[in-house]
DNA sequence: GTGAAAGCGCTAACAT
DNA sequence: ATGTTAGCGCTTTCAC
C-alpha cells in the first residue's frame, strides 16, 4: 500500500503555491514573500505558511520562477573529459567560486560528440553563462555560442579570443622553461624532451623547451622525440628512446600520462628512475602524486583557473568588461622523486 | 564597436515566439506548431517562419515549455567525488542509456557539503529522477527525496532500499571470492587481506575475503590488516606488514588506491611486486590499467550499472515497478602483472 | 490552415 | 500587512 502511495506521489501534481495558500488560508502572493523571507509578512501568518508548505511537501518550481524574474543565477558547465580528474579540480574551483557569488553550477552531461547540442540544450535553461573545460569547438560552433552569452574557454582553445570567448589557460611556455631549468639546476646538461606535437600545448611546451635549452647554451644537446598525450603514446615512445638513455640523463614529457608509459618502458627495460634518467611530467595528474611513480611535474592550479573563469564571467554580467580577455596564470615545479642530481 | 554590440547582446531581451510571429506576420500559436514540426502548417508559412527564427536568432526557452508541458524528460545526477574517474565512467553509463530513452542528464555540481541542498535544487528544476554515485545520505535526508522523485543511489548506499530508493552495486561479496580465488590458483596458501572495515562495502569485501580463505581449507592462514580505502591507507599499514612478507605470499587489498600505497612501500623496502609479493586491487582505477603498476584487480562493470540506473528510474516512471529493487551486479576479474605462480 | 484565448506556477508592482 | 492583478514564454484546445 505504501508502495502504491509512493509511487502515485510521482504522478500526482505536485502540489503548488496556490495549495499552500489555500491551505494557510491566504493569498498566493502572501505565500511567495513569506518564502522568499520578507520582513513585511507577520510573524503569525509566516508560520501558518511556513507549515502549510511543510505539510503539503511543497517544493518550489524553479522553471516558474525563472520565467518570472527572467534571470537565473546559473551557469553551464561542460566537461570535455570528465574522466580526467584534471577538469574535476577546475570544477572545483568553479563551484566554489560560483557558489561565493551565489550562483548555480549546472553540468550538462552529454554524448561526447554533442558539445554543442548539450551547450545550446543548456542555454535553453537560461544559463547565463557557459564554461567549456578542456572542449574545442570549431571556430564557427563557438562564434554561434558567444554571440548570445558569455562563454569562458578554460585550459584549451587557443584561439577562441578571436571568436568572443574569454580564456583561461596555463602558462605552457613558462612551465616548460621551468622544467627544463629543474633538470638544468640539477645538473642535467643531456635533457630531451617528449613532445606532444599534435595538441596547441604540446607545440606551446615544445617551443618552452627549446628556449630554456638555448638560454642555458644546451641548444645542441635538444633531441625532441615525437610522442602524444596519452600512456601509450609514452610507452611506445619511449621504447624507440632506450638504447639512447645514458647520452641522455634527463627527459621533459609532455604529461604526466605519457610519463606513466614512459615509466613503465624504463621499468621493463630493467633500468631505474631517478637513476637512469631522471623525468619531469606536466599537469599534476592524480597518478604523479603517488608514492609509487612520485613524479616531478609542473603543476597547473585548477582551483585558481576555475575562480578565475567565474571572475570573468562575472565581469561579462556586469559589463566591467565588454571584450574578450585571456588569462594567463603561472604554473609551479613540485619536486617528488623521479629527478635527481647527477 | 562589435565587442560593444556583443555586451549589449547579454543584456537586450532574447526574441521570444512573438518577436519570430510578429516578423513572419503570423500569429504565435502557428509558429510554436511550425517550430514544434506540426504537419497542419503551409509550407509557405513554415518556411517564413523558421526563416524569422533564423535571422532572429531565436532560441526556445526550456523554461516555458516545461511549465506547460510539466514533463522535463531530464534526469539529475549528483556525484559524490566527481575527481573519481570512477564515477565519470558511471555516468558514461547513465549518459548514453538516457541519452537513448531521450532524457537529457543535468548534473549539479555542488559543495562537497551540500548534496542535500543540490538534490533539492535539481528537484526544482523538475527532474524526473536522481542518480545518487557514491553518495551516503543520512536515512531521513535520503528518505525525503524518495518520497517525491525516484532515487536510484549506484555504488554505495546499502541500506538505502529501506528508504525506498532503488540501488544498482556490484556484488562485493562475490569479487573478493573471485580475487581470492585467482591467487590460490596461482599457488598462494599465505593469502592476506588488506581491509577497510570503515566503509560498508570494505566490510562485506573482507567477507568475501574470509570465507574464500575457508572454502578453500586456508582459514587458518587468513589474515587481515585494517587500513582504508587512500593510497596513504596503503601506504602506512603495508609499512607495518613488510616484515611479514616471506610468510605471506599474496595479498587482496582492499581497492586500487591502497594499492598503489602498497607498491609504493613494497618498492621503498626495495621488494618487488609480484616477485616478493602478488597483488589483487579492486575497482579497476585508471591507474592499475598503466603498465608501471599494472595492477591485477576486479572491476566494476561501471557502463553497465550506469544503464541499469537508468532502466531503474524508467521502470519507476512508467509504472512497471512501485516497489524499491536492489539491482547487483556480478564483477570480473582482470588480471595483470601484479600476481604471479608462486 | 490559422488565430484567439486560456492557462502552466510564479513574482512583482499596485492596491487596499 | 495583505490581497489583486498582470504578465514571463510557451503549448494547446477550440473556433473560424
Amino acid at each position: 500500500m505504501t508502495a502504491t502511495l509512493i509511487n502515485v506521489a510521482y504522478l500526482i501534481k505536485r502540489p503548488t503555491i496556490l495549495d499552500v495558500a489555500a491551505r494557510a488560508g491566504v493569498s498566493k502572493s502572501l505565500v511567495s514573500l513569506a518564502l522568499n523571507g520578507s520582513p513585511k509578512v507577520s510573524q503569525e501568518r509566516r508560520t501558518a505558511i511556513l507549515a502549510a508548505a511543510a505539510e503539503l511537501g511543497y517544493r518550489g518550481n524553479s522553471l516558474a520562477r525563472l520565467l518570472v524574474s527572467n534571470r537565473t543565477r546559473v551557469c553551464g558547465v561542460i566537461v570535455g573529459d570528465f574522466h580526467n580528474p584534471f577538469y574535476a579540480d577546475i570544477l572545483d574551483g568553479i563551484v566554489s567560486a560560483a557558489t561565493a557569488a551565489d550562483f548555480r553550477v549546472l553540468a550538462g552531461a552529454g554524448l561526447h560528440s554533442q558539445v554543442v547540442n548539450t551547450a545550446e540544450w543548456l542555454l535553453e535553461f537560461r544559463v547565463e553563462g557557459l564554461f567549456l573545460l578542456g572542449v574545442s569547438l570549431e571556430n564557427s560552433e563557438l562564434e554561434a555560442l558567444t554571440a548570445t552569452t558569455p562563454v569562458t574557454v578554460v585550459a584549451a582553445g587557443s584561439d577562441a579570443l578571436a571568436q568572443g570567448a574569454d580564456t583561461v589557460t596555463n602558462d605552457d611556455y613558462l612551465g616548460a622553461r621551468m622544467a627544463v631549468e629543474h633538470l638544468a639546476s640539477l645538473g642535467h646538461r643531456h635533457i630531451a624532451h617528449m613532445a606532444a606535437p599534435h595538441t596547441p600545448a604540446g607545440l606551446i611546451r615544445q617551443a618552452g623547451y627549446i628556449d630554456a635549452m638555448s638560454d642555458l647554451g644546451l641548444r645542441k644537446n635538444a633531441q625532441v622525440y615525437d610522442a602524444g598525450p596519452s600512456e601509450e603514446d609514452g610507452y611506445e615512445t619511449a621504447k624507440e628512446m632506450i638504447p639512447s638513455i645514458g647520452g641522455i640523463t634527463a627527459l621533459f614529457v609532455f604529461n604526466d600520462f605519457a610519463a606513466a608509459g614512459v615509466f613503465g618502458a624504463i621499468k621493463e627495460a630493467g633500468l631505474s628512475i631517478p637513476d637512469d634518467l631522471s623525468i619531469v611530467g606536466y599537469d599534476n595528474a592524480h597518478l604523479a602524486g603517488t608514492r609509487y611513480m612520485s613524479l616531478t611535474t609542473i603543476n597547473q592550479p585548477q582551483q585558481s583557473m576555475g575562480e578565475l573563469a567565474v571572475h570573468a564571467l562575472l565581469e561579462r554580467l556586469d559589463g566591467t568588461r565588454a571584450y574578450p580577455k585571456k588569462y594567463v596564470i603561472a604554473p609551479d615545479l613540485i619536486v617528488r622523486q623521479s629527478t635527481r642530481k647527477r
